[in-house]
DNA sequence: TATGATCTTTGCATCTTTTGCAAAGGTCGG
DNA sequence: CCGACCTTTGCAAAAGATGCAAAGATCATA
């Protein structure tokens, strides 16, 4: 096909009157200039320039193709700057996806800030809870809790996902406050699972590991009912600390065996940005991840 | 600078949603499909598509791209088929350049039955009498009475170029006929010159090259002056076939010494098309140059 | 009128770029 | 878990672009 620097060669010969010019301008020996016209010339089938050693004029076909072609490159260089452009600072649309109960609480309340300091940046969050593909869903990036699929997107940590114990002042009042792990064997443990069988809690703490069987009069598949239960004074939920962390700050919720984390499993792996493992990571996702990771800090502020 | 190829082959991904599909349609390896598409990313400064192995999905920056590069290559394809679409038959504008004098009377008549056989031409016919440069005035063809100049022109012999004496009816029958050169000197013969100084008509005839000082009482550097005179009846006069050869075969001018003609000079090379030596001819000034070698003939009308 | 400067083009050797193949690493469906 | 198919990278070969020098041509100038 023709090339782009044939073209290119073609209007500034036009421009310039000369190949040799072009060639003085463009730092290349005029004899490609004339090559490279030539084969232009061949590959549209027509001559363009009639050439003399003294001077050079466009034929009708050549006029008719500098016309057209000239703005042609014009809006190709346009196009290139445009994309350029959205690079140069963060930028343009940026489709963020998380789920629905950290992007309500720790997410979108971040968002004025970020788009405070970005003004040129959209944000569209969608928040879902089932596992979704974020190339199917033209997200640029996504915010994950726990379990990593392993692919190829990028992980970036933001935060620790720790989960503790909690309970209401009302139902410590009600039920005794356990004083260690196996105490919660007869307390009504919240239960948060996807699978059926029995529950255990792995409990790490100043005497190492210890495993608890659990159970009590709530099993759901549901993070929110687990917590709407605890706060309602049902019993003692095994919780995340950033669903959980400002209300046993504002004493709403109270912290049972504080010494004692779940220990780390697969669902503790932590608070991650996932995004995908381009060559040329976009200056928004960089940006929005940045973000994330300077406003949770080392430690976060729901800890 | 970008390629045009990658270019192709970045729209040609996007439609056909797979590397691996764009080489088979092209005929190229999948690994030179994406080389040529991570350096256009490179040279644009920004990813344009995500790729897994199983799906390619846009990025903001390569919609953008896509939207505006998609209608470009069809411009860019479209400036080429309008160039292409000059050539593939005569077509536009055909400028024309030719002295008035054999203009006017050999070209100009001729135009009708050219437009008529190829309608999508349209002529411009500039007729001058100072030697202009072809490239110079956007001519495509010249037409050329005598005296080339050597240059890069490509020179196309049209038709004959010779002078013959004649003379009104009543000049003769007033002044007499000559019978042999030498009797030219006796008569009043009516001068074309550009220069001072004697003139000499050399004359070829049955018994080779004669030599004749003639002169009269009319010097002129204008063969229509010398033309109108002659018609006038005020003298003999030698002047090309093509200007006198209809008069002459009216009878209102009648050949003098009918065996001899101007020895060929550098007046008499012929007359020629000139058009300029480009690689590609174009088809309407190759259909004009043919035009009028088929119109005079190998004898033209005129003589 | 002759000379010199400058222009375009072509042959040729060289250098850069592109290409295809093979292999590696990854993903999806059965 | 396996096989089919995808993208990417290394590597050698092919293709294309480049610069130089020389040839042919034109114009300005001495």
């Amino acid at each position: 096909m023709n090339s782009l620097n044939a073209i290119r060669l073609f209007t500034a010969a036009v421009d310039a009157g000369s190949f040799s010019e072009v060639g003085r301008r463009l730092g290349m020996a005029p004899s490609s200039v004339s090559r490279q016209i030539a084969a232009l010339e061949d590959s549209v089938g027509a001559q363009l320039i009639h050439r003399t050693t003294r001077k050079l004029s466009l034929t009708e076909a050549g006029r008719l193709y500098f016309e057209r072609v000239s703005r042609i490159l014009a809006e190709l260089d346009e196009a290139s700057a445009a994309v350029s452009h959205l690079e140069e600072s963060p930028r343009g649309a940026l489709h963020v996806n998380g789920p629905t109960a950290f992007g309500v609480r720790h997410v979108a309340p971040a968002l004025p800030d970020f788009l405070a300091r970005y003004p040129e940046v959209r944000v569209e969050l969608t928040l879902t809870d089932n596992f979704v593909d974020l190339l199917e869903v033209g997200a640029d990036v996504a915010v994950r809790v726990g379990e990593l699929e392993d692919s190829s997107l990028i992980a970036r940590r933001l935060a620790p996902n720790r989960r503790v114990l909690c309970a209401s002042p009302g139902y410590l009042e009600r039920a005794g406050r356990p004083e260690r792990p196996r105490d919660l064997a007869a307390h009504n443990c919240l239960i948060y699972t996807r699978h059926h069988g029995n529950v255990h809690w792995n409990l790490g703490g100043p005497d190492g590991l210890a495993e608890v069987r659990v159970g009590g009069n709530l099993r759901t598949n549901n993070t929110e009912a687990v917590h709407a239960a605890a706060l309602g004074g049902l019993g003692i939920a095994l919780l995340p600390s950033w669903l959980v962390g400002q209300e046993v700050q504002s004493g709403r919720l109270v912290e049972v065996l504080p010494g004692y984390r779940a220990a780390p499993g697969a669902l503790d792996t932590g608070i991650h940005a996932l995004y995908p493992a381009d060559r040329h990571l976009s200056t928004k996702v960089r940006a929005f991840v940045d973000f994330l990771v300077e406003r949770y800090g080392p430690r976060p502020y729901w800890e």
